[in-house]
DNA sequence: TTAATTATTGCGGTTTTGTGCAGTTATTCG
DNA sequence: CGAATAACTGCACAAAACCGCAATAATTAA
C-alpha cells in the first residue's frame, strides 16, 4: 500500500468516525505503529487532523467543544457570503452544500428574502431556520458527524428529484484543468448530484483554495456558472477562470 | 476512549447541565475517579470549567445570577431522561420524536452506548451527533420552524419504511380514556406513523400533562407499551395506567 | 542499465504519558 | 465532633511516543 493511499485512507477514517486509534489502524493496514504515527504526524502538520496520544481526532470534533473560538478566515468568508447572498431572488429554490462558507452565506441573507432553501447540512439548516421568510427543506439520511451533513443513497435520490434555480457549493479545491475536487467520496457524490439538479451552479471558496487539488473529482470548470471568492473579480489569479467562461464575482 | 475525547465529553456535559459529579462521570465513562479528577484538574487549569469538591461547574453558571426559574421542570425531565435512557440496549434502532423531554434523554445517553437513532427533530439530532458511538439518521422533509422538526408526506413515507426496536415520544397530553393527544395536526400524523413503525412505544411526559387533553388524537392507551414520568411508579396518579396494562417506570 | 542518492519503513531501546491503586489527608454535613 | 466522602500523594505498570539506525524501496543520475 502506497504512502499517499494509506494517508488518504486514514483521513477518510478520521472523517468518518471522528477518531482513529493508532493501534487499530496499524493492525488494519498491516504496517507498524511507527509508520502510522509518522503518517498522523504529517497529516497533523498539514492541518488535516488533530494528533493525540493514542491516535487522532477530526478537526471538526474539536470545533464542537471549542465552539465560537476563531472560525477559520471568517472575514474572507463574510465577503464571499455577501456576494453570494446577492444572487438570490425572491421565490427561488436554492440547493446548498455544507461548509463554513455556506453557513456564513446563510447568515448574510437579507431578512426580507423569500425563498426556499434545500440542504442536508445541519448547521446550514439551523441558520436558515432563523430567517423569517425562508422555507426550509431538509434532506434526510445518515448523518456524517464530521461533516455535519446527511450522506448516502437516500440523500442522493432525494436531490435527484429536485430542480433548483441555484446551487451553492462550498468547495475545498479548484483547479483550472481538473475542476473542483474533494477529499471525501460521499460528499463528492452529493455535490455531483447537486450540480446536476440545478439550473445554475455557484462555487464559493476562499482564494487560497484556488489552484489546489484533492483526490476525488467533482466536476469540470465548464460545469460551473459562477465563481465567488473574497478577491475582486479582476484579480490576476482569477483571470484563467474568466477566460474559461466562468462568471467571477 | 481517548483522553481528549473524554475531556471533550466532560466539557460538553458541563456546558449542558452546568454541573457534573466526578462519581457520576466516572461511572458513565467507566474510568476511575482519579482519572476524572485529573481531567477536571486539567480542564480547570485551562479555564474551561470550575472545579469544586465532588465535581465541576460550568463557568457561565457562576456569571449568571442564579435564576431558579425553569430549573424545576428541568430536573423532572432529567429524571425522565435517565429512566428512558436505561431502556436502550446496544445495537438497537431507536425512533424519537422532538420535544424538550426527548432532548434531555439524548443528553442522558451514556457515552458507551452503541445504537442507531432516527429522528426528524433538529435539536435532538444535534445532541445525538455529540455522542461518540451513536449512528444518526435524519428524516428529511420540510422544516417546521417552531417545532424544529421535519414534517410532511416525505417524512411520513420515510418513517413508514422503518422498523425500529423502540420509539420514544415526548407527549403533551395523555388521558386514560382518550389516549395521547396533540395540538398540531402534522406532528400528530408523524407520531402515529412512528408508533406503527416500532416494536415498542415509550411515552415520556412530566406528570402535569397526565389526564389532560388536546384536540388531535394520536393513539389509544392500548398502543402504549411503557410510560415514563418523573414520579415513582407506585404514585397514585399512575395507578389507572398500570391497570390498563402499561408498564410504568 | 547500473550506480548513487534519497525516501520510507521496521526494530530495539529509552523516555514520556496515562491510568489505577493504596494509603493518607482534607472537606463536608448531620 | 465524627463518619462518610473526596482529594492528594507516591508508586507501579502498561501503552504510546520518541530516537537512532539499518534494511529496503523508490528515484535520480551517470
Amino acid at each position: 500500500m502506497l504512502k499517499k493511499e494509506r494517508q488518504a485512507y486514514i483521513l477518510h477514517q478520521v472523517n468518518l468516525h471522528n477518531k482513529v486509534l493508532s493501534s487499530l489502524l496499524s493492525h488494519e493496514i498491516r504496517v507498524s505503529e511507527d509508520t502510522i504515527r509518522r503518517d498522523l504526524q504529517e497529516l497533523s502538520e498539514e492541518g488535516k487532523l488533530i494528533k493525540v496520544h493514542g491516535g487522532a481526532l477530526s478537526h471538526s470534533f474539536n470545533d464542537i467543544t471549542y465552539s465560537g473560538l476563531s472560525v477559520y478566515s471568517q472575514d474572507q468568508k463574510r465577503i464571499i457570503a455577501e456576494k453570494a447572498a446577492a444572487l438570490i431572488q425572491n421565490g427561488m429554490f436554492v440547493l446548498t452544500s455544507g461548509g463554513t462558507t455556506i453557513i456564513e452565506m446563510a447568515r448574510a441573507l437579507p431578512p426580507s428574502l423569500r425563498a426556499t432553501f434545500i440542504s442536508g447540512s445541519i448547521p446550514a439548516i439551523l441558520e436558515y431556520m432563523m430567517h423569517p421568510n425562508i422555507e426550509v427543506i431538509m434532506i434526510g439520511d445518515r448523518v456524517s458527524k464530521n461533516a455535519k451533513i446527511t450522506i448516502g443513497a437516500e440523500a442522493i435520490a432525494k436531490i435527484k428529484n429536485i430542480n433548483a434555480d441555484l446551487c451553492f457549493l462550498g468547495i475545498n479545491a479548484i483547479d483550472i484543468k481538473r475542476g473542483t475536487t474533494e477529499n471525501d467520496w460521499e460528499i463528492a457524490q452529493l455535490k455531483k448530484i447537486m450540480i446536476d439538479s440545478s439550473q445554475k451552479v455557484v462555487c464559493c471558496t476562499i482564494s487560497e483554495k484556488i489552484n489546489t487539488l484533492q483526490p476525488i473529482h467533482i466536476c469540470n470548470i465548464s460545469d460551473i456558472d459562477i465563481l465567488i471568492t473574497e478577491l475582486p473579480p479582476d484579480s490576476p489569479v482569477l483571470k484563467p477562470y474568466i477566460d474559461a467562461g466562468i462568471q467571477v464575482l
